[in-house]
DNA sequence: TTTATATTTCGTCGATTGACGAAATGAAAT
DNA sequence: ATTTCATTTCGTCAATCGACGAAATATAAA
């Protein structure tokens, strides 16, 4: 029960993981569909998301043998949630974000897993 | 003019940028002063000030021989004034913010530097 | 129960970070 | 012009971070 206040601004402090809480604006999603779409190691996105999800930012929902992530609808702690509001409006005019929110909509983790 | 996203969140990663940003909510300090409070070296406070004055959170003015920094009263970047808006009512119940605070306002860099 | 698939945990490794002191810079006082 | 004092820049070092693959775990399918 540390009480860094870093932590919060630490996990918003990686690149990779301000993609995924675009990505997850969109639509929720299991470990397998951010993995192909940031093509990182499996287990480097597990990880990201375990910070993401220390910090309350996204909320995890198991669904048979996928774990499903998504935005925290209500966030206890009013940073957490005033960050997520900024998110909305910011870096929509990243390349990078945008392709990656195509990608999103366009992807079936039927076809993308299991390979 | 390098668009890393991240940069605004890096700065605020570090307890002792948060903590200088904190006290210059009370009023503007130079950097002697600021050293004093944190207890590092001047070196390592004068780059968090770097850090800080980079992603437009703070400003510096010269005045003589000092260096006074304070809060970015109008920051362009909306993002940087919504976490410093938010900044107004974060940890503040924290000890050592609290401790902080209190010395700024009993500080006099007549005394303090020059040593 | 065995097999397959999705995810997490663990150990390692190179890159980045934050600390320091020493040296360089800039401006005021002598 | 020289000295003094505040600050910045630079090089170094230990600690942290983000990447990976391998091994462990969990659940679904066979």
């Amino acid at each position: 029960m540390s009480k860094d206040r870093t932590k919060i601004f630490k996990a918003l402090s990686d690149l990779n993981r301000l993609r995924i809480l675009k990505m997850l604006q969109t639509k929720p999603l299991c470990v397998c569909e951010i993995t192909e779409i940031l093509q990182l190691a499996t287990s480097t996105v597990s990880k990201h998301l375990s910070i993401l999800k220390e910090e309350s930012f996204i909320i995890e929902q198991k669904e048979g043998k996928w774990v499903n992530y998504s935005i925290n609808p209500r966030p206890s702690d009013q940073r957490v949630s005033s960050v997520l509001n900024m998110l909305d409006f910011w870096i929509d005019d990243d390349k990078l974000i945008i392709g990656d929110k195509q990608k999103v909509t366009g992807v079936d983790r039927n076809e993308i897993c299991s390979r």
